[in-house]
DNA sequence: CTTTATTTTTAGATAACTCTAATTTTATTT
DNA sequence: AAATAAAATTAGAGTTATCTAAAAATAAAG
């Protein structure tokens, strides 16, 4: 079974709105999130119906299948392997891999992305503390949770994030709230849901609840 | 300026037709050297003669233009530099790498191949022994002359092969004539051309003058 | 429970790249 | 130089992926 470009890229899409706990995933939900335009999607939609990576019955709604689950994973995997590689290896800043790992992750060879992983020394998250599948698309995720979700004096690590716009990721670094920083949530703000921390036991700030929401933290 | 993958594809074996010494570059050994019609040939040629990376004009021949050269350059280097790191870094063979930079080097990313290039330690020649251009084009190639050119007692390294085929490299890594190995030449057979070499001080072996054509030595 | 709004799909075009078959141009022979 | 061969190009069609505009299906509102 192989993929093109595009349709391991509607695939991995797919597979990241099922993820994200919605029951089922919209035509208008893909558009937007690969930024295309609905007609497209329908159109693809029926074609990835027909390699039996899901099951899309029209007007509907859609499901992703094993087979689909496997092969978005197998994307994801060579994504975030590479961006180990940018950011460990060629000292990419963590908000600047997004646009090229799109474009390596659809190199084929299996033989490549084995000899990456070794060379990387089997990395088992990415630089945005993701998850990376193994081969056969198993992932060791760590439990994890939002900012916003945790309570006065609770502390942590932050582990990834939500959204990996380069322009949150920017800001971020710029208030040092980086992927591994240790934090403190020293009170909540029960107006705007805004929270104020502690970070690395040095750096207090605010942050909306809009940006902690898109905060992933492993409790300690 | 910018090229597709498939213009990109079809502008280096131009380019690299153009510096095999033919006056002119034919359709016919365009199409023969990447693997498709001739009719495909015609029709690409139109689109990169308004490109103004060529000069074209039907049924006369073409000419590539500086721009063309420039761009065909940039190409070869992210090439050659890609199968540095696979043969360095990921411990590739040197028969292995093609069909994967024939892919990695079309990704684009400036950044990507600066940083690359200098993770490298900015080599000079491809695992191949072919040299890799700087990063406005030029090339610093060593005088090089094809095995079956040398006389009898001459000696040297072999420093590329002009034939990268799979085949063929796993052939002479088999006899020991790998990139970087110290050859002699014992005897020559006027009869059928073929060479009798002894190889890194202790191997001698012989060759068709069909493969010794296609191994360059630098000669000592 | 109709009417309106939203979502989704189809229809028809376009762009890039490829092919086969037919045609045109250039080269080679006799 | 006419006849034939070879090379190159055009014509027409297919594939993949995209779009706009129109139509169909579902959801929401009155």
């Amino acid at each position: 079974m192989e993929l093109t470009t595009a349709e391991e890229n509607y695939l991995k899409a797919i597979y990241h709105l099922s993820e994200e706990g919605k029951k089922s995933v919209s035509t208008n939900d893909i558009a937007a999130s690969i930024q295309t335009k609905p007609a497209s999607v329908s159109d693809m939609l029926r074609k990835l119906g027909e390699k039996e990576v899901i099951q899309y019955r029209k007007y509907y709604g859609l499901q992703i299948t094993e087979l689909g689950k496997r092969l978005a994973l197998q994307t994801i995997r060579k994504h975030r392997l590479w961006e180990v590689f940018l950011v460990d290896k060629l000292h990419f800043a963590w908000d600047e891999v997004h646009e090229v790992a799109e474009q390596l992750e659809h190199i084929q060879s299996t033989l490549l992305i084995e000899r990456l992983d070794a060379y990387l020394n089997y990395p088992k998250f990415d630089p945005h503390g993701d998850p990376i599948p193994d081969e056969y698309g198993d992932v060791r995720s760590r439990p994890r949770v939002a900012l916003n979700d945790m309570n006065i004096d609770q502390g942590g690590q932050i582990v990834a994030v939500k959204d990996s716009s380069a322009a949150f990721l920017r800001y971020l670094d710029k208030v040092g709230a980086y992927i591994g920083a240790r934090i403190k949530v020293l009170d909540k703000v029960e107006f705007d849901g805004s929270v104020e921390i502690l970070v690395d036991q040095k750096k207090t700030l605010f942050m909306s609840k809009d940006v902690a929401s898109n905060i992933l933290v492993l409790q300690s």
